[in-house]
DNA sequence: ATAACTGTACCGGCTGGACGGTATAGATAC
DNA sequence: GTATCTATACCGTCCAGCCGGTACAGTTAT
């Protein structure tokens, strides 16, 4: 048997942390070779082009949401509560996805525009199963899709510039639940 | 006199449409001139880098920005109600000044950061002095920034995807306001 | 008045470097 | 004995920034 391909994990993390921390043009094909301690040839072994990097890193996308919406259903918070507190970048495998993809969709990556427009859908299907009101889902979701917008910017969720914790928004979405 | 700069006016209208449109990537020098109708070295006469035609579109998105604020002050429905209507992209030139910016900042551009930072605050303390549960107030707030973190993806407001009008997400903020 | 001069507005070609991608020769692990 | 890489050289293209030049309105000296 071969030996296992590392390198590839390491090329696909390198790729994505590049485009979440320095944008989308200072991922260049050379930029993460050398984050991942891979050669150039190595990165062009595993992903014939850059747009092969892109694809591949959509799929990594859709298989972390894939798992979050699993724990999102099952969240004894709720489906809404559960969204609206993993929307601030807690570091996870699919905030980083998440946001890596929205840099490639602003650089008008077509697919991953479609890939986020999917992610949306189902999370807010999944809301929707818990608030009846399209409106009030539809603002919960928006809620949710502004906080990732922020963290995706700032890095994190700036809550003293705010004012407001993490907890007394989740506090709102009970509000809105009950209204 | 001299004659009127008016070459000026349409590389900054053009750099702006690029990035909205196109991405920071597209966005190049030789770009921006073609589109403006100018030549290489007429963009380079009036902005003597690239980054200070970035310079010079975060100052026109301020100078938009405090205009907008003053319409939101005094805005009959409440500056809550006029900032989440306004959040989605309904073409002003706040609007493309602001996703520009967005563009810039996600490009890893600091000022622009600055810039956006900048602006939130002034909104959010402009909904603070309708809405004076914090929680709330900021809750408003997301919401705008997830609309407006919507159309500069998508280019305008899905609301089909959705299945709710811009008028019932308002109706939302009334009774948010009444909470 | 008009010739000479000055500053502003703009043109378009050029260069050096970066980037995506190709190619090839070999090393290492299984 | 092959899949997984390393290392390096190279090519064509694109891009930011530079530079010499043109056009023209207004000013000054004569």
């Amino acid at each position: 048997m071969p030996r296992p391909p590392k390198a590839r994990d390491a090329l696909l993390a390198a790729y994505r942390d590049l485009l979440v921390s320095e944008g989308e043009r200072a991922a260049t094909m050379d930029a993460v070779a050398a984050r991942a301690g891979v050669s150039k040839g190595g990165l062009l072994y595993h992903f014939k082009s850059k747009d092969a990097l892109a694809e591949a890193l959509l799929d990594a996308l859709r298989a972390a949401a894939a798992e979050d919406r699993r724990r999102m259903a099952e969240a004894p918070e709720g489906p809404s509560k559960y969204f609206v507190r993993t929307s601030v970048n807690s570091g996870t495998d699919m905030d980083a996805f998440f946001v890596a993809a929205v840099r490639l969709a602003q650089a008008g990556h077509e697919g991953a525009l479609a890939a986020l427009e999917e992610l949306d859908a189902a999370w807010l299907a999944l809301i929707r199963a818990e608030i009846e009101d399209p409106a009030l889902a539809t603002a919960v979701m928006l809620m949710g899709e502004g906080l990732y917008h922020y963290s995706s910017l700032a890095g994190a969720w700036p809550e003293k510039s705010f004012g407001t914790s993490l907890g007394e928004l989740l506090g709102v979405v009970d509000r809105l639940r009950g209204v």
